[in-house]
DNA sequence: CGTCTGGTTGATTACAATCAAATGGTGTGG
DNA sequence: CCACACCATTTGATTGTAATCAACCAGACG
């Protein structure tokens, strides 16, 4: 972890979508004072399952996995946290100890802001804790969302699902870049299953695949087979 | 549905396990004046998936299923909702359509706040809004547990965990009456399989049925089951 | 007393995990 | 710059778990 010169949080002030954009100047400034922008080589965690929380983290750049160890030692991927997401903040309010590990899966810059300052915004900025509120009903819904879908959708149907989540999720980068093995942890799936069934889709002539990115070329294609059981 | 005229909420006050409990006096007063308590009988839906939420719910006496339909149609039961327990506060909170249903699996009483007390208690009562805050973040607490049992633990360990839960939900009744279908939701699987492992269970004295309850008696063994790959 | 709901058991099928082996790409150090 | 090692990916064969299909039973209730 090497600490930045300059932070380069362009979704921490002006971007309508991040939660920090209801901060008044004098608040962005406190801010600025206290947080740390710092770099992680891909593969690195930030912050582990069972340690203490002491501050929310905001991404910048990159892309971030947030994870939990299954009971077999497989690794599910809870969410990935892109650009202007923020992450670790169940925690940190709860005040307990990490229930999920969190892992660059590109190198990226990720900002931290203490604890005290989360707690000061938290009280004294109505929309900001409007915000977090909110936040933490769209987490628990998707995560909701999540269950039904594992429970009872075959994978051809999560992965199909995941690669469209990805594909609106990755705008702008237009190729997705996640490991297979990691693709298969996002839907709770192995490796090997995962592959198969990208190949199929490849053959299906949903997706392009150069090298290792994949390209969704047949949204529809993909959403029919998502919900194929609606 | 059948309005009570002698609502019996035991949690609504005193019981320091409820979230109405940092209610001062006043709060308490016009929470009366304004709350209804109502009747439902098993099977019968409090509300659905898609339709508006108007206020919050809070279980009296009862049990209430909170699910969601799975895209084969099957339902996923998300939780369980005990006396004292409040349900229907996502939505609430984001104003934005119920994405569950709920259905008193057993004869309920429950008490319905209005939305307009509810925003009251959240803006003016600090303890309160901290309360709903950690109820949130311990809803996406148990919900990332249970994304990470159905992708990974099998169905045995899965039963194994429901019922030791269950268990403790139950303290006080001593014996789990769900039927073996909502078991099966519950755990994301069919009645068939439930029934079988709960058999096999049986067979290997973890737990005794008459009729149709199931009481455990093995603690220790139906945790070893559930973490079997710990 | 028949119907209905919930429970049980058995047989079969199907989906996905596991095991195994090989290939292709990447990066590093000589 | 090349050789080697390592990692991600791919494909095939096999196994195992759990879903599905089917039939039957037991108790509840009008």
């Amino acid at each position: 972890m090497m600490k930045l010169t300059q932070p380069a949080c362009k979704f921490c002030k002006g971007s309508e979508s991040s939660l920090f954009s209801c901060c008044t100047p004098e608040e962005h400034e406190k801010l600025g004072l206290a947080k740390s922008c710092n770099f992680y080589k891909k593969g690195q965690p930030i912050f582990q399952e069972n340690s203490m929380p002491v501050g929310l983290y905001c991404v910048s750049e990159g892309l971030v996995k947030i994870t939990k160890l299954g009971s077999n030692g497989k690794e599910q991927i809870l969410r990935i946290a892109k650009p202007g997401d923020i992450f670790g903040y169940q925690s940190l309010i709860k005040n307990s100890r990490y229930k999920a590990s969190s892992i660059a899966i590109e190198d990226s810059s990720i900002c931290f802001v203490p604890k005290s300052q989360f707690n000061e915004l938290l009280t004294n900025n109505k929309a900001f804790y409007d915000g977090i509120m909110r936040l933490l009903c769209d987490t628990i819904e998707s995560a909701e969302t999540k269950i039904t879908d594992i429970a009872y959708k075959p994978v051809r149907g999560r992965i199909a699902e995941a690669l469209i989540l990805l594909d609106r999720a990755f705008e702008g980068k237009e190729h997705i870049t996640l490991t297979r093995e990691d693709l298969a942890g996002l839907v709770g799936t192995v490796k090997e299953t995962a592959i198969r069934i990208i190949s199929e889709f490849k053959h299906e002539k949903l997706i392009e695949i150069n090298k290792r990115s994949i390209k969704v070329i047949n949204q529809e294609g993909l959403m029919k087979i998502s919900h194929l059981y609606d």
